[in-house]
RNA sequence: GGGUCGUUAACUCAGCCGGUAGAGUAUCUGCCUUUUAAGCAGAGAGUCGCGCGUUCGAGCCGCGCACGACCCA
């Protein structure tokens, strides 16, 4: 066996990169070369087609295999291939190139613009009509439609297909003595994929299914590349978060749910208007982030100098609204918390948060109660539905527990323990849960309930009394100064509201934030910075109040019966990918 | 951050003990004017995620990495 040399040579072409292959030692005259397509990873890949031997020479310039590693059958003979890049790059995005290519030959406008105002699928068929029509047989008014062609079935001299626009599905006949043979010959050229208008009436098939025969059918936008399989569709997660508008051309499930989402936001503004609050919009971008503990992320404004941040709350704007005379405002927009990513949580998320003046935080059960168990009844059309397999039964009135009465009934908590610092501070190490040197009973006891009894809490249970050592902006209770005025609902499990009397008491607040930043100062992602001008308005008086957030996007999973909150953000956060980065910029140079 | 699993044709998936990469759909060619997972006959299509190693030989074995899913922290 030969010992073999390979070499990366020169761009023959602009599309081929020639990598010459000879048998190492030998004299030859003639180059002996190679194809095929530059990687767009630095190595050139090619591979000798012929015996499938593959070539995979490193970016350096000359290597030699050793011959037993590679017993190519080469000829000691120089041999000559000449490979036709048509030929060797054929596959099925240039086949559909060649087809538009040939239909813009043939006149057509591959991406025109001039097929308006079409009808809405939904407005012919709507659910459970039956047609008067008879079958086989045309009849009533023409209609226009315009969609993409889900699925295709071509005879010889007809074919049927789906058009899917955004309100549904129909059947759409074409005959070749319908259409004229010229538009049909251009119609055989038509995908699954390609975006396309229709003008016909309705008449029924042999089987009963309503359609469409076209008397006219337009090219609206050719597609380039070929759908996920119609059978299965596109299942593959990655694929479907990556790529959400395939995932939502195929599978109507995820439609579904985003329509859902849609119609959920806008049942909350319906509910918050009705009821006298007002929306407002505050800062996403924040000098001083707060309202909540957590890891922001950091911006810069170059013209200003200076750092800003992420809001991970809009809490401290909305109530320096109160302040200024608004006694009810909402508002839904996006937090950031740099933290990280699960099921349950994702960069960025979508908060409704309203504040009520001259309320309390019992005031806030009431509306919540009433908010969620309308908007299950309007988007599901019960208070009873699933979440992944469990039941769950949103009708009021919900279960109201205080934190100690949760621990002692749920999570089976000594009742004599509660009032004994030292025996919570036992239980705690005892359960391995690992506390910062510097938490109070109130973090412990927060800690326990999160272990011992969140996860138990299926049907919506409203849990109040929180330590006030874990609750900086919440009013403290009259009666217990240990414990403030404030809820948290959880539903499934997970914590799906939180809400409080507001602190109103400047004084209060600000120990309560020098308090925080005492504990927290050394902690510089999460950056506890004293917001002075919070506390300022405070002094100029905010009426009694109370407040909420809900999270909304868990509220949608709960009612769509998402198992992730990916499936019910549009584009959830995912990390490049770089393989498909190079797919397509490969693509881009062919 | 740790563990488990996954990554094979455009899509959905097989691939045994390490021995020339398979199917269905999709695509292409031919036939086909009521089909609907249309049908019949034929054909083409692969960087087996990436890299290194072991081996005469790796989709398969080992190590590392990337991306994803789930569980845990």
């Amino acid at each position: 066996m030969p010992e073999l040399g390979v070499r990366v040579g020169q761009l023959s072409s602009e599309e081929q990169l020639s990598v010459i292959i000879f048998p190492a030692g030998l004299e030859f005259e003639q180059d002996i070369l190679l194809f095929k397509v530059p990687s767009r990873h630095g190595a050139p890949h090619s591979y000798f087609k012929d015996n499938r031997v593959p070539i995979r020479p490193r970016p350096a310039k000359n290597r030699t295999l050793q011959g037993g590693r590679h017993p190519l059958p080469l000829p000691l003979q120089p041999l000559v291939l000449h490979l036709n890049p048509m030929e060797t790059t054929s596959n099925l995005l240039s086949q559909r190139r060649e087809k538009a290519e040939a239909l813009a030959q043939d006149g057509i406008n591959l991406f025109s613009n001039s097929f308006t105002a079409p009808q809405a699928v939904a407005d012919i068929l709507p659910k459970g009509d039956l047609l008067q029509a008879e079958a086989h047989e045309e009849s009533g008014t023409t209609y226009r439609l315009a969609g993409r062609i889900m699925s295709m079935r071509k005879f010889g001299k007809a074919a049927f297909f789906h058009l899917q626009d955004s309100s549904g599905r129909i059947q759409i006949y074409v005959r070749r003595d319908t259409l004229g043979v010229e538009t049909f010959a251009h119609f055989k050229k038509w995908d699954v994929g390609d975006i396309v208008g229709v003008e016909g009436k309705l008449f029924k098939t042999k089987v009963g299914e309503t359609s469409i025969v076209a008397r006219e059918v337009v090219m609206i936008s050719k597609s380039m590349r070929p759908l996920p399989e119609k059978f299965h569709g596109l299942t593959d997660v990655e694929t479907r978060y990556r790529q959400r508008y395939l995932d939502l051309i195929v599978n109507p499930a995820t439609r579904e749910t985003f329509q859902k989402r849609v119609e959920i936001i806008r049942l909350v503004r319906e509910f918050l208007n009705n009821r006298g609050f007002m929306e407002v919009e505050t800062p996403m971008m924040q000098p001083v982030p707060g309202g909540a503990t957590a890891k922001p992320f950091k911006t810069h404004h170059n013209a200003l100098g200076m750092d800003l941040f992420l809001r991970i709350a809009p809490e401290l704007y909305l109530k320096r609204l109160l302040v200024g005379g608004f006694e009810r405002v909402f508002e839904i927009n996006r937090n950031f918390r740099n933290e990280g990513l699960s099921t349950r949580h994702n960069p960025e998320f979508t908060m409704l948060e309203f504040y009520q003046a001259y309320a309390t935080y019992h005031d806030m059960m009431d509306l919540t109660e009433e908010m969620i168990s309308w908007l299950a009844a309007e988007i599901t059309g019960s208070m009873e539905l699933s979440y992944q397999g469990t039941p769950v039964n949103l009708a009021p009135p919900w279960r109201r527990l205080t934190m100690d009465q949760a621990l002692v009934q749920i999570g089976g908590v000594d009742q004599a323990l509660l009032n004994d610092d030292a025996a919570i501070f036992a239980l705690v190490r005892e359960k391995g849960i690992e506390l910062q040197p510097e938490a109070g009973p109130g973090k412990a006891k927060t800690e326990l309930f999160e272990l011992l009894v969140e996860e138990q809490l299926i049907d919506p249970t409203f849990i109040t009394s929180y330590p006030t050592e874990v609750s900086p902006l919440a009013r403290r209770n009259e009666e217990d100064p240990t414990v403030t005025d404030r809820f948290e609902l959880f539903i499934t499990g997970r914590e799906i509201a939180n809400a409080f009397s507001e602190l109103n008491d400047p004084v209060d607040q600000l120990q309560r934030f020098e308090q925080q930043i005492n504990e927290r100062g050394d902690d510089e992602e999460i950056h506890p910075v004293l917001d002075h001008d919070y506390v300022r308005a405070l002094e100029y008086g905010m009426p009694s109040a109370a407040g909420e957030g809900i999270g909304i996007d868990r509220l949608v999973m709960l009612l769509t019966d998402a198992p992730s909150i990916r499936d019910v953000i549009l584009f959830p956060h995912l990390k490049p990918e770089l393989r498909e980065q190079g797919k397509e910029e490969a693509q881009a140079e062919a």
